[in-house]
DNA sequence: AGCACGCCGACT
DNA sequence: GTCGGCGTGCTC
């Protein structure tokens, strides 16, 4: 019997299933992989073929036929496909959709009311002539003399052995019928080609020699190239302090699977991929880099992963998304900062980079390598059990010593210079001193905008969003209420509603109330801000090269100040307030207070005279902001996965979220009994002792964007065990209580 | 998620 | 009289 005409077609629905098509033989060879245009209930949509359905079974749905096969050659190579598969299963996330997400947009066709609309980027091709090896030159003496004009025509041809038509009809007006003519009488070929990408992304880069390696480096360098050459898995976590040259050990690395005819990933969180890094990677790997970030239009994101796909580039460097890179033969799969949390995408499919990193070095047998000054909870843990080798940098590549940290206390220090309470008396003199020897200032504030709340004064009513539940923060330039949230800005009000005071108090600091103070302070420095508001449509780039360039004397900002690359003259970094994050309703608010603090008083210590930064905090005394002072990661660590177990937060295994979700709260609860109600039964059947329930947290029930939220969390290391008590979740998504929407997250960042 | 079908309020 | 509000149900 012939080849099955049915297969498993993958859908771009929340429907956790794949869809039967039978795919007639005059559509052409299916191949796995490829995509399919399929009729779907009332509309046409893209979907990716998985595998070939049994025939002949009891089916109780009719089976529809596909319209057209959209690819000879898969879009997914299988390693790609079958790693998705995956992916999806460990996200418990519909695979059509995680498909879509992988693969570059604009490729797809689209309905437009009941018009189907082609892909919006294709392939470009152009069509060329190239001279028949023999044919071509005997013809060419006769035809001088019998036609002249073809002979010229034929000359040029073979001239250039390939030329596209466009050109040759720009030098030979009219040549299209000569050319025509030579193509009937066999003396050349006619033929589409596809355009590659030009390559020369930006100007060419000088190629560097590689530096040499300090011991530390070079024995790094040498087990993970030992991990390359056994092919086959090892994980790996780089623990390098700032300045320790961890990017020299991924390009040695990345050097040695290119050697290897391996291909190689490298995942930098969205703020670390500039163009100084980039220019790095292309001083060593010139052309043979794609470059994937978040700036790139589709069409320069489709040419990116073309060249990726087509085998010709092999190195690919990007966010998150390039771990989807269509990279065949991987020998290792690097992630920078992979403590970093923009690793996460938290809409649509939700993953984690890092993770899905592991996952996919382990199924394709490469090498992955994370890296990190302050690695996260869970890969310092898998590192403590011997899931990842642990590679350490102690000493940096440079010789610049740490940066000196002291901690301002700030009960002692409740009020500054002038009475303001953002700058204490300490730091003030500090920046003074930093200013008069010339040198620059870096202050840090978690918190953009003018104030965090705006109080009636009168009565006590703090402003909030009407469909968040949270406070709005007070904006000045452009001035506003902001809800931080969904977004929402409204103006600032004159008066209070509720009493009609006018005594409106702005509660708190934000880095636009910071940026102003200093002015006032220090009136005769460059002062400039660095934060979302600032910083849109990759202004910060420019910001971050003035203060390279000594334009700037004090930069503050929020966590965009954390990071980048080295500023020589920075001497004097200063948290204006290291709490705020500290209290977040986040069991990871002291690790990544931790993170930001370590970071940032990193930013004092790359120039040759080495730096101080300052704290200023109400609590000294919490280990996330002791232990940044002394930069003692290991103390830290230890004292973190303590405390999260005495909480009952067990910090490692897999975090599942369960998101009930409506525009009524009573059905939302109504909804989140009954599920409940059956999870602890479940939980009581499974006699599982190792799963948590961790929420609701701090909420059971929340306002966002006008949608009334629960969630619940469950933490356990057996996948199995969540996948059980997420069962009747999985069964409601597909027929939820009427007006609810179900959704399991699993490691979602964000508790709100 | 989309999209259609279906059943009640304020409009040219 | 209908245009359109969003509740409900379905997608091989």
């Amino acid at each position: 019997m012939a080849k099955s005409e049915l297969w498993n077609v993958a859908v771009p629905t929340p429907l956790n299933r794949l869809f039967v098509y039978r795919i007639p033989a005059e559509l052409g060879e299916p191949v796995q992989g490829g995509r399919v245009l399929v009729p779907f209930g009332p509309r046409r949509v893209t979907g990716y073929l998985i595998d070939a359905a049994g025939d002949g079974e009891n089916r109780s749905f009719k089976i529809k036929k596909a319209l057209a096969l959209l690819d000879e050659v898969p879009m997914l190579p299988s390693e790609l496909l079958k790693f998705l598969m995956e992916a999806a299963s460990y996200y418990i996330h519909p695979v059509g959709e995680v498909l879509r997400t992988a693969l570059p947009p604009g490729i797809d066709f689209k309905e437009r009311g009941k018009e189907l609309v082609g892909p919006k980027i294709k392939n470009r091709v152009y069509t060329v002539a190239r001279p028949k090896a023999g044919e071509a030159g005997q013809a060419l003496d006769q035809l001088l003399k019998k036609a002249p004009k073809r002979a010229s025509v034929l000359q040029w041809i073979i001239d250039a052995g390939e030329i596209s038509l466009a050109e040759l009809k720009a030098r030979h007006p009219g040549a299209g019928a000569q050319i025509k003519r030579l193509a009937d009488d066999g003396l050349i070929s006619v033929f589409e080609r596809e355009r590659d990408v030009d390559p020369f992304v930006g100007p060419p880069v000088e190629r560097d020699l590689p530096p040499e390696l300090n011991p530390e480096q070079t024995a790094a360098v040498h087990a993970i190239e030992k991990g390359i050459e056994k092919s086959g898995y090892t994980g790996f976590l780089l623990h390098g302090i700032t300045g320790s040259g961890k990017t020299e050990v991924y390009l040695r690395a990345i050097a040695r699977a290119a050697s290897l005819q391996r291909g190689s990933l490298v995942l930098v969180p969205e703020i670390s991929l500039t163009p100084q890094l980039v220019r790095r990677y292309r001083a060593r790997f010139g052309d043979a880099l794609a470059v994937l970030h978040s700036g790139l239009s589709d069409r320069e994101r489709f040419d990116q992963w073309r060249l990726l796909r087509s085998g010709r580039v092999r190195v690919a460097i990007g966010v998150r998304s390039a771990i989807f890179s269509p990279v065949e033969n991987l020998g290792i799969i690097a992630v920078d900062e992979e403590h970093d949390s923009s690793f996460k995408q938290e809409r649509g499919f939700r993953y984690n980079a890092r993770d899905l990193a592991l996952l996919r070095a382990a199924r394709a047998g490469a090498v992955a390598v994370l890296g990190s000054a302050t690695p996260s909870l869970e890969s310092h843990h898998n590192a403590e059990i011997g899931k990842l080798k642990k590679l350490v940098l102690q000493t940096r590549a440079t010789d610049q010593p740490l940066p000196e940290v002291s901690i301002i206390d700030l009960k002692r220090h409740q009020s500054g210079p002038g009475g303001q309470s953002v700058v204490t008396q300490p730091l003030y003199a500090a920046i003074s001193e930093t200013l008069a020897r010339e040198e620059q200032v870096i202050l840090f504030l978690n918190r953009r905008g003018f104030a965090p709340a705006l109080l009636c004064a009168g009565c006590g009513e703090l402003f909030k969003c009407d469909s968040c539940a949270v406070s709005l923060t007070l904006h000045s330039r452009p001035s506003g209420l902001c809800c931080h949230y969904c977004g929402a800005r409204r103006p600032v009000p004159e008066r209070c509603a509720k009493c009609s005071s006018d005594e409106l108090k702005p509660v708190g600091a934000g880095t636009q109330k910071a940026e102003a103070l200093l002015g006032s302070l220090f009136p005769g420095a460059r002062i400039a801000r660095l934060d979302r508001d600032s910083a849109s449509g990759g202004k910060s780039e420019a910001v971050l090269e003035k203060l390279r360039t000594r334009e700037i004397d004090i930069l503050v900002g929020t966590q965009m100040v954390t990071k980048g690359h080295d500023f020589p003259f920075v001497t004097l970094v200063g948290v204006l307030n290291a709490d705020v994050g500290l209290h977040m309703p986040d069991f990871r608010a002291s690790e990544r207070t931790f993170q930001l603090l370590t970071q940032v008083a990193g930013r004092a210590g790359r120039s040759a005279r080495g730096g101080t930064a300052m704290i200023q905090t109400y609590n000294a005394d919490h280990p996330a902001v002791d232990l940044a002072r002394t930069h003692d990661y290991m103390a830290f660590a230890k004292a973190e996965s303590a405390f999260r177990e005495e909480l009952g937060y067990p910090p490692f295994g897999r975090l599942a979220a369960l998101r009930l979700s409506s525009k009524s709260a009573g059905k939302v609860e109504a909804a989140a009994r009954d599920l409940f109600v059956s999870l602890k039964n479940i939980r009581h059947k499974t006699g599982a002792k190792d799963i948590t329930m961790l929420g609701p947290v701090p909420a059971p029930l929340s306002l966002v964007q006008g949608r009334y939220r629960w969630r619940i969390l469950l933490r356990s290391p057996r996948q199995d065990l969540i996948r059980k008590l997420l069962e009747p979740a999985l069964s409601q998504i597909e027929s939820p209580p009427s007006g609810v929407r179900i959704t399991i997250d699993i490691d979602p960042v964000s508790m709100l």
